[in-house]
DNA sequence: ATTAGGG
DNA sequence: CCCTAAT
């Protein structure tokens, strides 16, 4: 057939190359198919919106925080799970709940009603995660209340002596950061101090950063929280997530995101996708330890830990009674409990949203009260996720590195975790929200309604990966699959050698399509390292970004379980000037329709082009040809060229057509 | 493994 | 770019 085929093309002479023929690996990367796609959508939808603004949110800012300086080789992040000192049941699973705080109005809570009763945990964010800028602010409403935990660091509002349950006397003192600042600070000083090699430490020791925060054992502290981490305990939502997975996460294996790039209107986002990763093992770690970061500063704290280190997985529940925790959510935050990711607040349209319930209650915040007037018309919710923690994240690089390789490297690794290795978890008052077919509004989640009860979390894809629970002691490590590292380069080598450095692929010789940048300046695609599964598993965390030209290796931390890849989207490679030259060329010379002898030809060296994405270039550039110049995007093509596509193009379907009717008159008589 | 198309 | 169906 294949021949025939060229043949009619009118390739006759056409040699068939010996060269290896440029095979886009499977990827295998569904676990879960297709069943399982269109069930996701609704809560997904919400689910993607989430993943969708916090990589918007996150992108710059994260990377632009990232202080290579502090830290030696290797940069961790750790998160910590949350736990509620009496409630410390939870025990952190390996799943993070996303703590959502609402809006603003807790400056004004004064009540002791507010708070919660129990100590806060305090949380100790990614630095990526971010905050969601933008989201709301165009609501004037919601704008006073962000702003009033996001602008004007400096300034901080303080409440004092707000009582929880008696049981704690927390003093709440609020900064207001701007939204960049807490991104920035990353990695600032207060991680150092806190910084934890070695995470075990942290537990035990309370680190006091920045003033005011003490962490320990908070059960009857006061604590001084910062920002708007300290509401929460009632909140806590426990997730009950880990095991659950059965029935809860599972529910639908999984899924990634299939794409994160968001549309405006965050709700048609579908999730395709259902990834596999299951690679992305948190280590669940017993202790409960948090870290927060109020100003700016992480801290730890840690909690109840001996109760908990139990290491139950499972669910714990909320031990608080369901009013109480409306109660307390005034003060607005829901936390999780084992804290992937913070999310701090949720908000309805209006600014004043979270306090529906409790609005009415107890929290004097001012005036917020509730006025469903003004709840949004279009019933849509909106939700303000202030940050998500990332789950552990470990990556090497090497110190020769620049700072801006370390940026991309972090964002590229945490992009990958959000986009493949986790899956997001939504939680209603304390439960999972397992059935992604209702509706927002069916399951409760509705503009005017319990958004301050709602959380997300940040679970591992279910991995078979046996949970490992760390010990109280090495709490660390470990489960984690060892995804492998991925590096773009050479995948296989680095396979086996994790710690490796890696390295630049030196490059090689061109063939025809020299000009085309060989792999080397490609990102990895997880693709190509995951092909090669034999090698290892890699779990695709990391992946280091193609410009870099310094060697760069992100190695997750974990290694252990060999296993799946985590299927993760291509990064966007744009083609060049240059690659559309060599491409238009082979396609004038071979005709569209054998985009594997156009690949062989001119993309040889580029590994990271398939002949799929060739004859996908061509489908786009004949589509930019016939468009306006002005409406084509990116980078431009010359005229030239264009024009050559169109000839080509056209030249090739009429060919193509030819050959059609050639042989329709043969089947028929077959 | 490739190709062709839809998304 | 991804995904699928059809080759």
């Amino acid at each position: 057939m294949v021949l025939q085929k060229r043949l009619d093309y009118g390739f006759h002479d056409y040699q068939v190359p010996t060269m290896p023929r440029a095979t886009r690996s499977a990827r295998k990367r569904s676990i879960c198919k297709k069943g399982t796609e269109s069930s996701q959508m609704r809560a997904f939808d919400l689910l993607a919106t989430v993943a969708d603004k916090l990589l918007h949110g996150t992108e710059g800012p994260t990377t632009n925080t990232i202080d290579t300086s502090t830290e030696k080789d290797r940069y961790t992040v750790v998160d910590k799970e949350l736990n509620v000192d009496s409630l410390c049941k939870v025990e952190p699973s390996q799943g993070f709940v996303a703590e959502l705080v609402l809006s603003g109005h807790d400056n004004k809570c004064d009540s002791k009603d507010c708070f919660p009763q129990h100590n806060e945990h305090v949380e100790h964010s990614l630095p990526l995660a971010s905050e969601v800028t933008n989201f709301d602010k165009n609501n004037n409403e919601m704008g006073n209340l962000a702003s009033e935990v996001r602008v004007g660091s400096p300034s901080s509002k303080e409440s004092d002596n707000c009582e929880l349950d008696g049981k704690n006397e927390v003093i709440v003192k609020y900064e207001l950061h701007k939204t960049e600042e807490v991104l920035t600070r990353t990695q600032d000083r207060g991680d150092d101090s806190c910084k934890r090699e070695d995470p075990i430490i942290w537990d035990q020791k309370a680190c006091v950063l920045g003033n005011s925060v003490s962490c320990g054992k908070m059960t009857h502290n006061k604590q001084i929280v910062q920002n708007s981490y300290f509401a929460t305990q009632n909140n806590v939502k426990v997730v009950d997530r880990d095991d659950d997975e059965n029935s809860s996460g599972c529910t639908h294996p999984v899924s990634s995101i299939k794409s994160f790039r968001t549309v405006p209107s965050s709700r048609d986002r579908r999730i395709k996708k259902v990834s596999a990763s299951k690679s992305w093992k948190v280590v669940p770690r017993y202790r409960d330890e948090s870290l927060s970061k109020t100003d700016g500063v992480w801290k730890s704290m840690s909690c109840c830990k001996s109760s908990h280190d139990s290491c139950r997985p499972q669910k714990s529940q909320m031990n608080i009674p369901f009013k109480k925790r409306k109660f307390f959510d005034c003060s607005s935050s829901v936390s999780n409990s084992d804290g992937g990711i913070n999310s701090e607040g949720v908000s309805d349209s209006n600014g004043k949203v979270a306090k529906t319930d409790s609005s009415g209650r107890s929290c004097s915040v001012s005036g917020h009260g509730h006025h469903k007037s003004f709840q949004s018309k279009d019933s849509h919710v909106k939700i303000r996720i202030k940050s998500f923690r990332v789950p552990e994240l470990f990556i090497e690089i090497a110190e020769t590195a620049t700072v801006g390789s370390l940026k991309r490297t972090v964002m590229e690794a945490v992009t990958a975790i959000l986009g493949g290795g986790l899956r997001v978890g939504v939680l209603l008052q304390g439960k999972k929200v397992r059935d992604d077919n209702k509706t927002l509004f069916q399951t409760g989640i509705s503009h005017d309604n319990q958004l301050d009860s709602l959380g997300f979390a940040l679970e591992p894809n279910p991995s078979r990966t046996p949970l490992v629970l760390c010990q109280e002691d090495s709490p660390c490590i470990l489960p984690c699959d060892a995804p492998e590292p991925l590096t773009r380069y050479s995948p296989d080598v680095s396979a086996d050698h994790p710690s490796s450095s890696n390295v630049l692929p030196e490059p090689h010789g061109n063939s025809l399509g020299n000009f085309i940048e060989s792999d080397h300046d490609s990102a990895p695609s997880p693709t190509d390292t995951s092909n090669h599964k034999s090698t290892v598993d890699s779990k695709a965390l990391v992946t280091v970004p193609a410009m870099t030209a310094e060697a760069i290796s992100v190695v997750p931390m974990h290694r252990k379980s060999k296993r799946s890849e985590v299927a993760q989207r291509r990064i966007r490679r744009p083609f060049s000037v240059a690659e559309v030259e060599a491409l238009v060329q082979a396609v004038e010379k071979l005709g569209t329709g054998r985009w594997r002898d156009v690949k062989l030809r001119a993309f040889d060296n580029a590994k990271h082009r398939t002949y799929v994405d060739l004859k996908d270039k061509w489908k786009t550039l004949v589509h930019t040809a016939r468009i306006s110049p002005r409406q084509r995007r990116g980078e431009p093509v010359p005229q030239e060229l264009l024009d050559r596509v169109l000839t080509a193009h056209a030249y090739w379907s009429k060919q193509q057509a030819k050959y059609q009717l050639k042989r329709q008159p043969e089947r028929f008589v077959l």
